[in-house]
DNA sequence: TAATAATACATGTATATACATATATTGTAC
DNA sequence: GTACAATATATGTATATACATGTATTATTA
């Protein structure tokens, strides 16, 4: 539905306001989708991006300073997500013996095996946007990042 | 920058998953730009919409229930919002006499005019997003529009 | 090498948010 | 009208986040 009606604003002052209000919108009911989905494995969104930087890298590890490069959401407090997912015995971390000032922190096997439930997860989670073709898929795709240059 | 460089991602597994990554990316992008625009008004995203809708609304009330249907996220607590805005004085609130389990909150002079203030504000951010023309920003209202049917 | 700056991360604290529950009021079924 | 469900909002509580500050380590510079 169009984003005026969604929110019932009749009118805004120009296609870029109404771009960045329907972006802000369309991320906020994404992200409730996509966090209630994830919701069943006890686990939020900025931790799941966590555990597959840390996939992406593995068997590699990475420092905290990394992930936080790395991640969607760049205010969030990586090396407390860090401590909340090695509780849960998903990752491990240990002092960098070359720079004693970092921290690597590296997936458990109990990760991984985490990670390939969910994403099965997000397959069946990403069907719901299959109102849009590949084609258009992209096309969003060039448009954000053209936006952000 | 495409959104794989910008978070040192390779590959994707659809064109999908970019799109769904790339939007949570870019709302994070926007919105914590858009918050620092108005952190020297003392004001928070979740504030201002509230008072554009009560605006749109003006001279008329609105009630907190209509507050929640029309803001950008849902989640937020609107009644302890609408009391953030009432302590600065910018809203007002009432009980309303036809249903008193409702309540009606009403701009006041002085919320106008911060929001005055505040539109100035706004026009110097969507500056910012003139990467994009007015076709390539329409397209993409269009194509998110799209996604959330 | 001593002093200073820079870096990587952790932590304290205030505020925000999420979610469940409580309270008051209104609507509905009998 | 009484009991029960539904609605509108408020509040309690746990967790998350934002931002400043602290601590340890490494780099730089005089």
């Amino acid at each position: 539905m169009e984003i005026g009606k969604e929110i019932k604003q009749a009118k805004f002052k120009s296609e870029h306001q109404k771009m960045l209000i329907n972006i802000l919108y369309t991320s906020s009911w994404l992200s409730s989708k996509h966090g209630a989905s994830l919701k069943p494995y006890g686990i939020s969104q900025q931790q799941y991006n966590i555990m597959r930087i840390l996939r992406g890298q593995h068997p590699k590890p990475a420092t905290v300073n990394l992930l936080i490069e790395r991640m969607l959401d760049k205010n969030s407090n990586a090396s407390r997500l860090v401590e909340k997912l090695r509780i849960k015995k998903l990752v491990e971390r240990a002092v960098c013996s070359e720079d004693r000032r970092a921290v690597n922190v590296i997936i458990t096997k109990k990760g991984l095996d985490l990670l390939t439930e969910l994403d099965q997860n997000e397959d069946l989670f990403l069907i719901n946007l299959k109102k849009l073709s590949a084609e258009e898929a992209e096309q969003i795709n060039l448009l954000l990042d053209k936006m952000r240059d």
